[in-house]
DNA sequence: TATTGTTATACTCTATAACTATA
DNA sequence: TATAGTTATAGAGTATAACAATA
């Protein structure tokens, strides 16, 4: 016996890293965010910021940079600073919305949505593969289960 | 019909970032681990590298720096800032291993004791209350899970 | 006064690699 | 030659806040 056996219903003294789920998940996500990352950023180029800010124009058109940086998950300085890379690389345009001039519409442009179109493939292609070996009850387990925790990782902070 | 379905079986050409598997395992754990980091870092002023490496000596008693690092998934030069830190702090020592001078033997002083078993009931805490929504199945089922994507992704980046 | 977006600053992380001392 | 660990450096990400323009 090399390890005591702590007592059932008595808390542990210690954390087996392995067995304890936020470490396992902040792997996991390093592992996946990498393997998606040798796509986006490797082969095209992008940041992770850039590639969402992309990502978010594709599916939402014409929006300002206040609704892609919540599309996205992004602060508004990451969006600000992906926003002018992209610009600079000539894959958006950024117009002053008559309606609010504070605002900046952004949109792809032609070389925007063919770089989009050229990676989108490809990353739902590395999503499907990822996801391949779990069968279908698993993978809306895994749909429910994300929801679940996000809601109440963020009760946690909010309580501190 | 505001949105193009794609036909059944066909790619779709755009990609919802809110049902992109790793774009939602990304935001996950960014919250998750924020959760914990108020533990660590704002009550008890660690960095995340420093709670490893403490976690990895309470789990595992008196070992050299690179099996800390294969331990808790951290490279070595992250091991040697975090063990640098830890060491100023009192909560460390660090020895020469008599059979291989090359080695340095990490151990835990009863300051660094003292304060992992502070941090540790309050991290499985914060886990359990994350897990408390999911059913057995589901918990287990997201073991499963974990571990089929890790394999995944790490296959994925091998591929390249 | 509040909001959109930009800029500045500082800090942390990461990645690569050079370096030392031992083996 | 290879390994354990340290140090240096540069790049990317994150956080806080000050700021300009507009509402």
């Amino acid at each position: 016996m090399t390890k005591a056996v702590p007592k059932r219903g008595a808390a542990p003294r210690t954390l087996e890293l392995q067995r304890f789920m936020p470490y396992r998940l902040a792997v996991l996500a390093e592992e996946v965010s990498r393997s998606l990352a040798q796509l986006y950023a490797d082969r095209f180029d992008l940041t992770r910021q850039e590639w969402r800010v992309l990502a978010g124009l594709a599916d939402m058109g014409e929006i300002p940079a206040t609704d892609v940086a919540e599309y996205a998950t992004l602060d508004k300085m990451s969006v600000s600073r992906a926003v002018a890379s992209l610009e600079e690389k000539g894959h958006l345009t950024r117009e002053e919305d008559p309606g609010d001039r504070r605002n900046k519409i952004l949109r792809m442009t032609p070389s925007g949505a063919a770089l989009y179109a050229k990676i989108a493939p490809l990353a739902l292609a590395r999503e499907e593969y990822l996801l391949e070996p779990l069968s279908p009850a698993d993978r809306a387990a895994f749909e429910r289960i994300m929801s679940t925790l996000l809601a109440r990782a963020r009760n946690l902070q909010r309580r501190g």
